[in-house]
DNA sequence: TACGGCGACGTACCGACGGTATGCAAAGCG
DNA sequence: CGCTTTGCATACCGTCGGTACGTCGCCGTA
């Protein structure tokens, strides 16, 4: 399969000779398919970036409080980005091999969206007035510093450890808002 | 320059040929300063990196308040993570080309130690007790975050917009640390 | 049933590219 | 002044993505 070998030697790394060596079948078969290489691996990427999606919304149901909500999301999305197939494949290799734009646009409606969704909810639950930019900001910032931290803790010497600090943290940085809403400070206006 | 072309292609579809008509020079030269092609990348991406850790640390030279330097040091990142250089040698194809244990081998003496510097500034003026290991975590939440923000910032249609909603919200982020630091809220134990 | 067209592959091949082997002039050195 | 080493130039090779073309089988039609 496909997949494996992205997800083991990397897409530059992988020959399409190979590749249609494990699936038992020609060149031919596979260019009847697909249009090429790069159009095989979005593919896969979709597939990949699907599951997880769908992973972490199973993680979301059952919970209504968004703060419950985000921390679970959370907990799911550190669980699926410390595999090495979304780490790979997604993470490391899709801005690069799909560019960065075809890269956000597959994002924007699986993962990401999620994100958004939980932000959305957190961010709702505050006195704040937010529009949409600034929420997709806010989601932007908190699926960057997770991707970024879920590669860290799946290349740490101790990643149940690295998990739980990248937990602490962000859930001190939700504390954070908590406080702020509490307070009922007023988002600092954009200059 | 070799610079240039990675830059506007990308790693892959920047053939040795152009690079060394570009140069002027000819494979054999380029093979005899540097032992392949993703040595040679790699050569840029330090000079990249090298660049770019530099302009920040001026920018944080004349602040002593911690937050102040804080704000300025995200204002000279969300300024580099825009040039079309840093944002593809660096962000983009850094991880892949180089794969993730060099990237984050170079990144870690260069922009992230910015990074971290200011960090360990930020939350040191907090009441909380924080080892290494966590402020490390902070650090790479933080240069995920505005990694990302600033590939979002510098793809929108308006990026000072965005920018500045970027800077709005993670300063909304810092003012829900300042909160915390006031109320003197602990850290969150780790489960 | 004969046949034509078409979809689903298989196969042989091409051009480009990264990398290497070898040559060779100039500089350093005893 | 010879001899080694450095610094590069050039010709070539293996691999890989992609393509051109052939082939086999199915399906509608007369």
């Amino acid at each position: 399969m496909a997949e494996e070998l992205f997800t083991t030697n990397g897409y530059a790394s992988t020959s399409l000779d190979a590749i249609v060596a494990g699936a038992q079948v020609t060149k031919g078969a596979l260019y009847h398919h697909f249009s090429g290489k790069q159009a095989l691996f979005e593919a896969v990427f979709e597939r990949v970036e699907a599951d997880a999606s769908k992973r972490i919304q199973k993680s979301l149901r059952g919970h209504q409080d968004p703060w419950e909500k985000a921390r679970a999301g959370l907990r799911a999305f550190l669980g699926v980005v410390q595999e090495p197939g979304y780490r790979r494949i997604v993470i490391q290799e899709g801005p690069s091999v799909l560019g960065y734009e075809r890269y956000r646009e597959q994002e924007e409606r699986s993962t990401f969206a999620n994100v958004l969704e939980i932000v959305r909810a957190v961010l709702s639950a505050g006195p704040w007035e937010l529009d949409e930019a600034m929420l997709q900001t806010f989601a932007r910032i908190f699926f960057g510093a997770m991707s970024t931290a879920g590669e860290s803790v799946s290349s740490a010497e101790d990643p149940i450890a690295a998990a739980t600090r990248v937990e602490t943290a962000i859930g001190f940085i939700l504390a954070g808002f908590q406080a702020l809403a509490d307070a009922g400070v007023e988002l600092p206006a954009g200059e």
